[in-house]
DNA sequence: GTGAAAGCGCTAACAT
DNA sequence: ATGTTAGCGCTTTCAC
C-alpha cells in the first residue's frame, strides 16, 4: 500500500505558492478585506489546484463554532426517528452543518455519554427526538449554554418544541370518512398511557361526537384482529374504523378479509402513520395519516440553524400538520 | 430567558484557581509528565468543580484527530443501514468517537456535498455503507488520506469490507428444511440483478441439489403472492418455500392461507432479513434469517477505530456469519 | 515537580 | 492592497 498520509495542506503552503502572506490568503478566499481582485483569483486558484481546505479546527477554535450539531434519540434508529434525521440532514447540509447522531437506547448513562462527547465537540447546538411524545428527555439538557430543540418530544417549559398535530390529524380520518357517508366509526388504537393515543382519540370524538367508540389496546396487528373479534360479535357492525396506527390498521383489515367483510364495500378502514411498507402492502392499500416527520425535521433543523445564529425563536409548541393519504381501503361505496 | 451564555471555562480558569500553571494542569488531567500527587487530585477536583471540559478543537489541531468518524450511506435511512449505525456508535461511544451520519439519497452531488463536509472536520475515517451490495461507492472515496471501511458493500479492490454471509445465511435456511424433513424445497426471491439473490440463489442451488427451483421476481408481498399463484396451478407442489427477503414471504403465506394450505403443516416458511415488524405479525410467524446488522457494523466500527489508530489491518472482504430465527412457520409438520 | 514558551492552522486588528 | 502580529485552547519540549 503506498503512502497516502500526505501532510494536509495549511494556509501557508497556499501562501508561499502564491508569494503572499497568509492573511492575504483568508481574506482571498472569504472574500472579505481588501484584496486585488487579480490576487484574490490567484490565490483561489492556487487553493484548489493543491487541494487547500481550511481546517474546521483551527477556524472553530476562534469563532466558537463548529457547524455541527447533535442528535440525541431516545431509541435505537426507529422508523420515527429517521424520517426526522432525513430532515434534518436536509436542512443543514446545504449550509455546512454536519449532524452527530446518537442513540440512547432509552438508557440514561448511554445519553449522558453521549451528551458528554456532543459537548466536548462543541456542537453548536442539540435536537433532542424521540419515539413517543411523553418521553422525559434528559435533565442534563436542561442547563446547557448552547440552544436545544425539541422534536417529537415535549420539551421542558420555555423550551421550543416540534410536535405533529395529532388532532389535527385525526380530525383529517373521520372527516374524510364522514365525507365518504360513512355513519358508525369506531377508533381502535394503542395503549392509553400514549399521549398520542389519548390526542387521537379526543381529536375523534369530538370530531364524530356522539356514539364515538374507542378501544385502547396495543400498537400491533395483533390488537388488530382481537379488536375486530370482539366488534363483529355484536349485533351493531360498524361501517368504518379509524386505526391508531398502520400496524392496528393492517390487522383489522386482514381479520375483516378473514370474516369475509369487504374493506371498503362493507367496511372503510383508515390507519396513522404512512408506514409505506405497512401501508403499501396491506390488501387493499391503506388509507393513512402521515405526520410528515421529515419536514417536521427539517422544521427542527432550520430552527436549531437559526437558534445558533443567534436569531430570537420564540419558545414554545410548534404543530405539524398531518397529510391525508388515500388508498384504497376508503374508496367509495 | 435569563443569559445562559457563559463563557466556557479553560485551562486557564483551572490553572489560576489552583494557583498553578496550565501545563501543569494539562498534566495533571492528562495523567502525562511528573506531577505531585497531592497537586494532580487538587486540579482533578478543581476542575471537577467548574465543570472544565477540554476543548477537542483545540485537541485536535495538535493531535490531528478528532475522535469524530463519518458514516456515508447511499440510502435515506432506511432498515439495513439503522442497524448497522447503532453497531457503529455502539462500538465507538466508549471509545469517545462520535459518529456523522450522512444520507446521500443515491445523489452523487449530495455525497460528494456530504464528503467535502467530512473532510472539513477532520473526520479520523468514513464508513460507507448501502442498501445493496452492489453499489458502486463513490470514487471521491478512493484517494483520501483517511481510512475507509465498507459495510454491507463491496469496496473497491485493496480495501477492506464487511459483508453479511449470504451464501452461509441461505445454506442455514436449506438446511434447516432439509432437517425438518422437507423434500421439495422451491426458492423465490427478489430480482435477479441484485447480487444477493444471486448468492443465495446459489447457494440454496449448491445446498439443495438436483430439483432446485429459483423465482426471481420482487422484493414485494406482491410478488409473493403472484409465484405461489403461480406455483399453486401445477400439479407437483412443495412443501417448503425459501424466500429471499420477509415481505415475500409474507406474501407468500398470506397467499397460502388463502388457498387454504396450512402453514406449516403443509408447507414450511422461512423468510430472509428478520425484519421484525413483518416476521413477528405473520401469522404463523415467520422463520427466517438474521444477518446480524448490528453485529456487523460494531465489527466495521471496531476496524475503523483501530485503522484510525494506526493499526495494520488487512484489506479483504470479511463475511458476517448469519443466525437462523426459528418460529412457527417451520415447525416440525 | 513545575513553569515558560513554542506552536497546531486559522482570523482579525492594526501597521505599512 | 498587503503584511505583521496576537491569540483562540491546548500539548509538549525544555529549562529551572
Amino acid at each position: 500500500m503506498t503512502s497516502l498520509a500526505h501532510r494536509r495542506r495549511t494556509i501557508r503552503d497556499v501562501a508561499k505558492r502564491a508569494g503572499v502572506s497568509i492573511s492575504t490568503v483568508s481574506n482571498a478566499l472569504n472574500d472579505t478585506g481588501r484584496v486585488n481582485e487579480e490576487t484574490r483569483l490567484r490565490v483561489k486558484q492556487i487553493a484548489a489546484e493543491i487541494g487547500f481546505r481550511p481546517s474546521s479546527l483551527a477556524r472553530g477554535l476562534l469563532s466558537k463554532r463548529t457547524s455541527t450539531i447533535g442528535m440525541l434519540t431516545n431509541d435505537t434508529y426507529g422508523r420515527l426517528t429517521l424520517p426526522m434525521t432525513a430532515g434534518v440532514s436536509e436542512a443543514l447540509v446545504s449550509q455546512g452543518v454536519s449532524v452527530f447522531l446518537c442513540a440512547t437506547n432509552n438508557d440514561p448513562a448511554l445519553a449522558k455519554l453521549h451528551l458528554e462527547a456532543l459537548l466536548d465537540k462543541h456542537v453548536d447546538g442539540i435536537i433532542f427526538t424521540a419515539t413517543r411524545l411523553d418521553v422525559v428527555p434528559p435533565v442534563e439538557l436542561l442547563n446547557l449554554s448552547i440552544p436545544v430543540v425539541y422534536a417529537f418530544a415535549k420539551g421542558p417549559a420555555g423550551s421550543l418544541s416540534f410536535l405533529p398535530d395529532d388532532v389535527q390529524g385525526a380530525r383529517l380520518a373521520v372527516d374524510h370518512l364522514v365525507g365518504l357517508s360513512r355513519r358508525t366509526i369506531i377508533h381502535i388504537t394503542g395503549p392509553e398511557d400514549y399521549l398520542a393515543a389519548r390526542l387521537r382519540a379526543r381529536s375523534y370524538r369530538d370530531s364524530y361526537g356522539a356514539g364515538a367508540e374507542v378501544l385502547f389496546g396495543d400498537w400491533t396487528e395483533e390488537w388488530g384482529h382481537a379488536a375486530i373479534d370482539m366488534i363483529f360479535e355484536r349485533d351493531a357492525t360498524p361501517d368504518a374504523i379509524f386505526c391508531g396506527n398502520d400496524q392496528i390498521a393492517r390487522g383489522v383489515i386482514d381479520a375483516l378479509r378473514d370474516r369475509g367483510v369487504r374493506v371498503p364495500q362493507d367496511v372503510a378502514v383508515v390507519g396513522f402513520d404512512n408506514w409505506e411498507v405497512i401501508a403499501e402492502q396491506t390488501r387493499p392499500a391503506l388509507t393513512t395519516i402521515d405526520m410528515e416527520l421529515k419536514e417536521l425535521g427539517r422544521r427542527a433543523g432550520l430552527a436549531i440553524l437559526g437558534l445558533t445564529k443567534g436569531e430570537a425563536i420564540a419558545p414554545g409548541e410548534r404543530g405539524i400538520a398531518c397529510r391525508l393519504v388515500v388508498r384504497q381501503s376508503s374508496g367509495r361505496n
